[in-house]
DNA sequence: ATGCTAACCTGCGCGC
DNA sequence: TGCGCGCAGGTTAGCA
């Protein structure tokens, strides 16, 4: 589900409800997430909350005892609902608020995950992570550095967190799309100047689907409940086989590294 | 070091 | 209508 859009959009649903609130009650009704889910995260418990933060694809909610990192996995949402509405069959945490409303985990496949991150504490996780998307860290030089003698596919290495973090599988498509470049060119052989393209391409692509609330596959749906607007601009994304939408050549489709890719053999070279 | 594969899960849509 | 198969927004661990 949720590629870094979603995820920011998902924080800034929650975040308002959270802020300044006491976790009254922490309940896991499933603890078997990507990982088991620690028992210090009822560390938590009895603490206020004094802020979010988003890290790749990584929500943070901090207290002053320590924090707890959320991942959506492929399939997670957290939403904000009033307390005493019965939980669903895949609703596996809930944690309980001082002002009366409840912060809901939902995770059909449970590839997201719940972890516990003491005060000063860092996580390989985290530490592993490349630069944010959005940030002047993040730009044509470094894509070029770092793909300099690499042979694997431009897409795969856009794709893997230690080169940028948050590009997942929808926006990598689109950005290579826009940028006129095959995903499976070797990363090695792009040049400067075309990784100026993509790299603007992929902060303009992720900037717009968070203005306008991520993308909206199947049921996601914001913190605040509501849908994001982004699927109706895609432009390649889950159209393999129908016509490019520049000169109605038929899109083909690939895999690369088990994701299926959408290319346009006319515009991307 | 690099790069691929399998694995973690459930649900859905498609073809038979 | 039912069943089996393949596929789905992500990421890590493990192997060659």
């Amino acid at each position: 589900m949720p590629e870094l859009p979603e995820v920011e959009t998902t924080k800034r649903g929650i975040e308002p409800w959270l802020v300044n609130q006491q976790i009254n009650e922490i309940i896991i009704r499933q603890p078997q997430l990507r990982w088991l889910v620690p028992d210090e995260i009822h560390e938590l418990k009895n603490e206020p909350i004094t802020h979010l933060s988003r890290r790749a694809k990584y929500l943070l909610v901090h207290t002053k005892v320590g924090s707890a990192i959320w991942h959506l996995g492929m399939s997670g949402s957290l939403r904000i609902v009033e307390q005493g509405i019965e939980p669903g069959k895949h609703d596996h945490v809930d944690w309980v608020l001082s002002n009366g409303m409840v912060l809901r985990y939902h995770d059909p496949r449970r590839f997201g995950a719940l972890l516990f991150l003491g005060v000063n504490q860092t996580s390989p996780l985290l530490e592993k992570l490349g630069p944010e998307p959005l940030t002047d860290e993040f730009n044509a030089e470094l894509l070029w550095q770092r793909s300099r003698g690499k042979s694997k596919a431009v897409k795969a290495f856009i794709m893997d967190n230690a080169n940028v973090v948050g590009v997942g599988n929808i926006y990598a498509n689109e950005s290579l799309f826009k940028a006129g470049i095959r995903p499976q060119a070797p990363a090695g052989k792009i040049s400067k100047a075309r990784y100026q393209v993509l790299a603007e391409h992929i902060k303009e692509i992720l900037q717009k689907a968070i203005e306008q609330g991520g993308t909206t596959l199947k049921d996601f749906v914001g913190g605040d409940g509501k849908p994001g607007y982004f699927a109706q601009e895609l432009l390649v994304y889950g159209r393999g086989g129908l016509p490019c939408v520049n000169c109605a050549t038929i899109l083909k489709e690939l895999r690369i590294e088990q994701r299926n890719s959408v290319y346009c053999t006319k515009c991307q070279h």
